[in-house]
DNA sequence: CATGAATGAGGATTCATTCAT
DNA sequence: TATGAATGAATCCTCATTCAT
């Protein structure tokens, strides 16, 4: 019993993916205040204590969580969409919309990033989470440029955040627990929980549109 | 010492205000986390155990402080406008912006009311907070009707949605923390947290002028 | 299973009593770094973290429990003296040293008093144990006026806290255990540990004659 | 990066040095508990584990430096006096209580000697450091016994113990922290701790005032 | 000899919650 | 209703120590 040293850099990678892996799928599975350094070193086999020397806080593992379901949203945005062609912008929005739904947790992970997992981070730590953010941000900034050549960059910067804002308001609001539905229902309100889908797709669509008009004036 | 009982339901109205009122300081002035039972009997003067009569987590009393300041923002936007006088887009947006920019800690309730509030509370609680929050939705909902009054309801409902996703997320995104500043100056990426009054009106001035378009059309 | 509440003071002083006596009790039989919240509240029957409502670490209750040994200290030495009679310098020292031997865990506090039990306590929780132990020497104080009235008060004073300075030293290099006996007779130097009693005497026996002289001249 | 072995004697004794001089400096600078093995290996660039070749706890070390520091004061002690000249009482007490105050490090060790470092130590290495400190104890036997050669040598070891008894008491007695001042400011006893220089002088110059007599008789 | 990952154990502390009065 | 002692569970965190390389 036991795990066997990780000496090399490589197998040290391994180790914080085996982490990081082993919170996603608690992720997946229990509630946010479940998800412990104990009930991760139980998931993943190594002692609690194990861990204080790869993390010093679940947040800083959910931040690399966050980071690697970042890439795979900008790897599906990529392959969305070609090179050569040129879309329309209900094509792009689509195409957009699309690569959010592919990456749920993402979703959820963007939906408690500002209020919940920076908050309990070094400031280290943080630094280095924005740095590898940004980075995705750069890759889908010039993939987005080359869909829509006509819009000047700093608009499209624009863009991203305001869309980055929406999904992370929208998401919490449309993915609805079900004590939340019961909870609708027996209010006796009549409210009904917005589709995620089609609203983000609305409202990016205008968003992209006004885009066109602010870059011609 | 010791509190005398509360017999009538004035009373326990009483209670329930000095209860909340005591949470809604120590919500501005300490982290969240350290807003527990503890803090909030110590705040009050109650004993602990006595606020299990009235509220059983403290999610349930961020509810009703995030009703009270709804009631007290949706208040600001009908001071805000005159209803016989007719706005353009602009200046109804504007008068939006303002109205949240007043009432900071509904900001803050709002970008975690779906993701941490309303996951600790039971059911019957959050069915009683919807009920709520209904009913100043649509009092603001009447409101807009008079501002906007060539717009469909169903559309205003859909846009008041979108809004309040947007809100969401672009709170904690623009107004962030000392050490969240700290982090993104080490990262030394440039990053810019957006400007909240800007890009709020921004995008909902765009909303605004789609709603006429969807309108017409 | 469970300890009922405490109600009244009375209640209250009796729990404290009750950590009292079972810290005593592990404090002869364990080792210092073994008497932990953990093993108080075994013996006790208590829950561990009832214990906090009562004290914060175990030093309070170690500075709790030297109080109650100085106090049985002050009166056995109040019962080794008639008030009426005269004595000489000899026989002062002598019942002086036999208090001091019916208290032999007190010599043991002491000897960590400075050094260790006053380091880990609140400055509140220590000012209390000052007035405490400073009530105790006036009583001894007092005493031994009535003992030697051709003393002055200060020189007396002068007179406590070096024999207390001594007592301190002098316990812990008399009293020693089996492992440093072991190693003392496998360094093969002939050394051999003072013996408290005798060493106590002559050295107090000569300060207190000292006395004499100084208040003489 | 890392050291490189330590083959010879020479090299090993190196490494011990290294590892007292660390310690040293975290003694004087850090609270008692704040020195461990992880703090030492971090101050000397050490693997904690590598530390295990070496020492066995960090009582090991703190007497292995206690024996430094016993050194240098008993070279000071012999730098105080000259062979040839003859001293009175009160001149060898003042001497040999500036040895003690050029040595503030010593006392403080002194005074957790017999307490709390020898309780953690193998016998071996406690017998081992019983034979230094013998040593030691010698050569400052020797020089007193020029001092006083009227003296029996029994005598003057009977000194050597009750001072240093003394010594260990008085130490922590007089040098006392902030937060202690301040629970003594709190508690209004009006309690002020005895200053050590003056009160040790008092005391050792009665006894070997006595010591005269002693032998005289 | 030197390293540092890995372990296990334990201690301090706090919280929500109950319950007898 | 109001109290606060009492509980149990859980978390965080650090330390000494081992062991394969």
């Amino acid at each position: 019993m036991g795990f066997s040293r990780a000496r090399t850099n490589e197998q040290k990678q391994q180790r914080i993916d085996a982490v990081v892996k082993a919170t996603a799928h608690l992720y997946d599975t229990v509630s946010y205040d479940d998800i412990t350094f104990a009930a991760i070193a139980k998931e993943t086999g190594f002692a609690r204590s194990n861990l204080y020397i790869y993390f010093t806080s679940k947040e800083e593992i959910l931040l690399e969580l966050l980071i690697h379901d970042l890439r795979s949203w900008s790897e599906d945005i990529g392959e969305a969409f070609h090179v050569r062609k040129s879309y329309t912008v209900e094509e792009v929005a689509e195409g957009w919309t699309n690569a959010y739904l592919k990456n749920k947790r993402l979703l959820s992970l963007l939906a408690i990033l500002f209020t919940v997992l920076e908050k309990n981070v070094s400031t280290e730590a943080l630094a280095q989470f924005k740095r590898k953010m940004m980075e995705v941000q750069h890759r889908v900034l010039e993939l987005l440029g080359g869909l829509l050549p006509s819009i000047h960059e700093e608009v499209l910067e624009q863009f991203l955040i305001n869309q980055l804002a929406l999904v992370q308001g929208l998401y919490p609001m449309a993915f609805i627990t079900e004590r939340q539905k019961q909870a609708i229902e027996e209010s006796g309100t009549g409210y009904v929980a917005p589709e995620f889908a089609s609203s983000y797709l609305n409202v990016i669509t205008a968003l992209l549109k006004n885009l066109n008009k602010e870059s011609i004036s």
